[in-house]
DNA sequence: GGTATCTTGAAATCAACGTTCCAAGAACGC
DNA sequence: GCGTTCTTGGAACGTTGATTTCAAGATACC
């Protein structure tokens, strides 16, 4: 049976999920898919569906490939507050400078556009809202077991107000903000969640 | 000179700004805009331009209306930190209920998409940006002068922090995520702010 | 090597887009 | 009332959108 592809899918959607994740879902048509990838309408309607099925594809591997590997480092790192330190250091640099700049993340980009209407696109962000949440929550808690943070700080609101904050950063970054103002809001707010609890 | 339209442009303006608000600059057609508005399609083109300059001209009017009067609630009212938990309250309560629930922050989803490559619109997201940080400082400079934040705290940093959170605030209601949630998340924040500067 | 099966490229389809054009109509100054 | 000037409704324009179709080409099995 001659299945082959003359092409390499992943890598075909790797380009799709750079295209998406700079210019979203609406703004970003077939033929730019097709002409980015090198690919013939046919061949992609023949691999991926059409193109929300194409959008999804995309979206399902930047969450996998960037988001939940990121969130990964962060609880597993086992140190703490300062893998939370080290998670925005990397957001901000790989948000501000490089070949992403400005880019922002696409799941926060999702949020924000007609992508969110679908309601595969919003169960996604949903898992992915958890996900980080549920990693900045286990950072906090390796945190609190180390005695950088007040054993009566509120873990949970903390977990969510740091991933507001990373929603913020990803925001700001695609109006071109610069690193370092970024890199020194973060830097006081870590510094007030390492107090917290102290006194409120 | 039979200067006189059969309509009320601002109050088909306003009408415009709930559209885009909504569904973005993207996915909202010129036809909708005529459809919402009960206007033709010239009336639309002779009174306010082409999409773009209709687009600018709702961004516009959303700042002036929502944006900046919030801001400037919060910059003239003299109580500190209390004029900053009201203005967050008042977000939250706005984005999650009533008739603008799930619509996020105009601003905040213009970052989000195309429009934002739009240098005319890039300008007016600065400008909120900075007026949004300029009215948290305010507030937080109140609140110094009155005792409730520490001497020693850096306020434009702890101003842009509570500016990145609200835009995540703005985000996530897109997605649909409950009041109560966010109210606990802002509380915690504004507490982790008003203990800020006491040991970190 | 022949054949069945899938991929591929290019053209075709159909709808929707933003925008323009123009005849018809309405309001003011005279 | 008349002419001028502007607004209006509707049709038309050309472009671009996503999606489909189909012949031609390529591959693996026999």
């Amino acid at each position: 049976m001659p299945d082959i592809k003359h092409f390499d899918p992943d890598e075909a959607l790797d380009r799709v999920v750079r295209l998406f994740w700079e210019h979203g879902a609406a703004t970003t048509s077939i033929q730019a898919v097709a002409t980015a990838t090198g690919l013939n309408r046919s061949s992609l309607y023949a691999t991926f569906g059409g193109k929300r099925e194409l959008y999804l594809a995309a979206l399902r591997r930047y969450l996998r490939d960037h988001s939940h590997r990121a969130f990964a480092f962060v609880a597993e790192d086992g140190r703490g507050l300062p893998a939370i330190r080290e998670f925005f250091a990397g957001l901000i640099e790989l948000r501000c400078t490089g070949p992403y700049a400005g880019w922002g993340c696409m799941a926060v980009n999702a949020h924000a556009g007609g992508e969110r209407d679908d309601p595969e696109v919003r169960g996604l962000l949903d898992d992915h809202h958890e996900r980080l949440r549920g990693a900045m929550c286990t950072a906090l808690l390796t945190a609190r077991s180390q005695g950088d943070l007040s054993p009566g700080a509120d873990v949970d609101a903390a977990a969510e107000t740091l991933a507001l904050l990373a929603y913020g950063v990803n925001l700001r970054s695609r109006a071109g903000a610069e690193a370092a103002g970024l890199r020194r809001t973060v830097d006081v707010a870590l510094g007030a969640v390492g107090a917290m609890g102290a006194s409120g």
